[in-house]
DNA sequence: GAGTGGTCTAGACCACTTA
DNA sequence: AAGTGGTCTAGACCACTCG
């Protein structure tokens, strides 16, 4: 008999409550739908959404005519947000400054080739810039842009905007990967962040498609001060 | 006209189709649910499910009475799976091998007590650990416990069960904070990570409550040959 | 084959917000 | 005040999979 109204919410929370306080142990099988329905005095369908929130969340495990056990290895998951690195400048307050290193059409080099599947080396635009808070470096950019894929970008103006902000307006991506390691600041790098050379960096890679083509390849370097920080 | 049957799935393709393909531009507003499944020949719930994942995703905004708009701005994000270290390295299909460096109850300095929002420094287990994968240093791990939020954990045994699996099974989080930056090798971590002091590292640091009382903070070191991916 | 979750419908009422 | 999204219901059929 629960006093609450029948609510989504409230059977979500509840059954949270009892998996977390470990009434229902992992691995579990828990009542099915109907029989939520009932004990909560909801239709189906709410205990359905409330049962599929969880089951989003990791911390349950459904399976037709298996029924919907509480979840062994619960995966957790965080969110990071991608960062516009604009926004993520001005956000925190800080000035945001912009400066183009270097545009040109070239052949990519059999690494970048290799990285992005591409057959042919030619048609790349590689596209170098700098991003500074409060006019200190903040990320150094090192970008390889498909003009096969994108050739609207050959007539770009990549020395006011960066070629992100460029790319986000004039082409969207359909799948993305992402990519977090700690390298060491080269030559040209360290220069340009004003750190030393072989200080640790924070380097993020960023390669995107469209519908299996590949748009880019951004190779983004921070100075060891920066941090990469989500919750959950 | 649509042809296809109407599902969730089918209606939220073609709406996330308009919008890639620039049909509706950022800003626009859509029509309404009402008007939607009436084109789609479904019911308004059905429509319904399809918009709200098409928020969730933050292509779409959606306010009651203003309508559903094309987000100026999508704020992108990505999962990445919280990693089980074990389960990480077995996946890759590595030997996962562990080993217990110290586990002793004592004093947290002042870093870390600021950092968990600590009063008392007492009551804490400072847990130091290494987990190889195929033999090789994979990951250091230097763990405070606060005691006074899980006081079994003076009786857990860490020489055969890293403090990440025993926490997991015996005191589940509410809130995590992960931060995930570059660092300098030290002295210590350089040895045990066979690498050299001040080589690039990559570290990860993970923070997590039960319901505001701090339970643990970890500090995850990782060789600069370490890459985080994921995938959008 | 049968039971469970997945999805859809038609209708209803509510909550919020903006015109 | 009214229109839009948010949620719920009762009922239905389907798809998948386990025994």
């Amino acid at each position: 008999m629960t006093s609450q109204r029948a609510s989504f919410r409230t059977i979500r929370d509840e059954l949270s409550r009892r998996i977390a306080e470990r009434i229902w142990l992992p691995g579990t099988l828990i009542p099915g739908e109907e029989a939520l329905a009932e004990e909560f005095g909801a239709a189906r369908a709410t205990v359905n959404r409330a049962l599929q929130e969880l089951a989003r969340a990791g911390i349950l495990e459904r399976k037709r005519r298996a029924g919907t056990r509480v979840a062994l290895h619960p995966v957790r998951e965080a969110r990071f947000v991608i960062p516009r690195i604009r926004q993520e400048i001005e956000g925190r307050g800080s000035e945001y400054q912009y400066r183009l290193l270097s545009a040109e059409e070239t052949d990519a080099p059999e690494v970048i080739c290799a990285r992005l599947s591409l057959l042919s080396k030619s048609g790349m635009l590689h596209v170098r810039c700098l991003h500074l808070a409060d006019r200190v470096p903040y990320q150094y950019e090192d970008r390889w842009i498909n003009l096969n894929t994108v050739p609207d970008a050959r007539r770009a103006d990549f020395k006011s905007m960066g070629p992100n902000e460029w790319l986000v307006g004039h082409a969207p991506f359909s799948n993305a990967e992402f990519t977090f390691m700690a390298g060491a600041a080269s030559a040209d790098e360290a220069s340009l962040l004003q750190v030393r050379e072989g200080d640790p960096v924070f380097i993020g890679e960023r390669i995107t498609w469209m519908k299996g083509q590949p748009i880019t390849l951004a190779h983004l370097v921070h100075p060891s001060s920066h941090r990469m920080v989500t919750h959950l």
